[in-house]
DNA sequence: GCAGTATTTGCGCAGTTTCTAATGTTAGAA
DNA sequence: TTCTAACATTAGAAACTGCGCAAATACTGC
């Protein structure tokens, strides 16, 4: 019986990967933020392309981008004086196809 | 080729989706109900027992209840004077589920 | 009516996020 | 070297809003 019970440790295991899920979830919540993601999905792209796709200044998504990255989420790759960026982890992807399936009316 | 163009309309609605995505992830973005949601898995469960599994009181965790049923992501089901809640959409779960591969250090 | 359960509301506080504008940095072209 | 384009960073002020507590209100079964 008392065997079965989980160890403390991993409780508190269990709280530390909630809250860095939470980071994750808040990085994910601001209408830009999950347009980038949304634009981006398995491509890759440059600052200023994102910028016009998110109707948005540079200085502004560039400081949603770095958001992004901070949290592990978007990953960069630099070329000549450009920086493309691209979503880091393929499960974010599905994650993203998922929430698309639930949120958009149509097709995309 | 203008045809292959996407109405006008479908590109506001595109905005209106990551919108009503954006506050389901606002509704995700806290500890307490992403661990309700851990709770939950495919089960139900009062209201009681959620608060006790979340370490809170009955009142915080009724409100953080009401935050998820106003983002349509928990349904509620009453038995004699119990509210038992349960995660809505099966495609919520898988989500869980996704972020539980992604965030979780030990299995579940 | 009473006891147990759940929801709602008001409040106050803090804390955060967000955007703009200005400046800094880096790389290539001329 | 100098200029320009691409991107990052900083600062600062406004706005937002989310959070938890406590009290009042509803609902249910006995």
């Amino acid at each position: 019986m008392a065997a079965q019970m989980p160890a403390p440790e991993s409780l508190h295991a269990l709280d530390d990967d909630i809250e860095r899920a939470c980071q994750a979830v808040k990085g994910l919540s601001h209408p830009i933020r999950l347009k980038v993601l949304c634009v981006l999905g398995d491509r890759e792209m440059p600052v200023n392309d994102l910028a016009t796709a998110c109707e948005t200044s540079q200085s502004n998504i560039s400081q949603h981008l770095g958001i992004l990255r901070q949290c592990g989420i978007l990953a960069t790759r630099k070329e000549a004086n450009f920086v493309h960026y691209r979503i880091n982890d393929p499960r974010m992807i599905q994650l993203m196809n998922l929430m698309r399936e639930m949120f958009c009316s149509q097709p995309h």
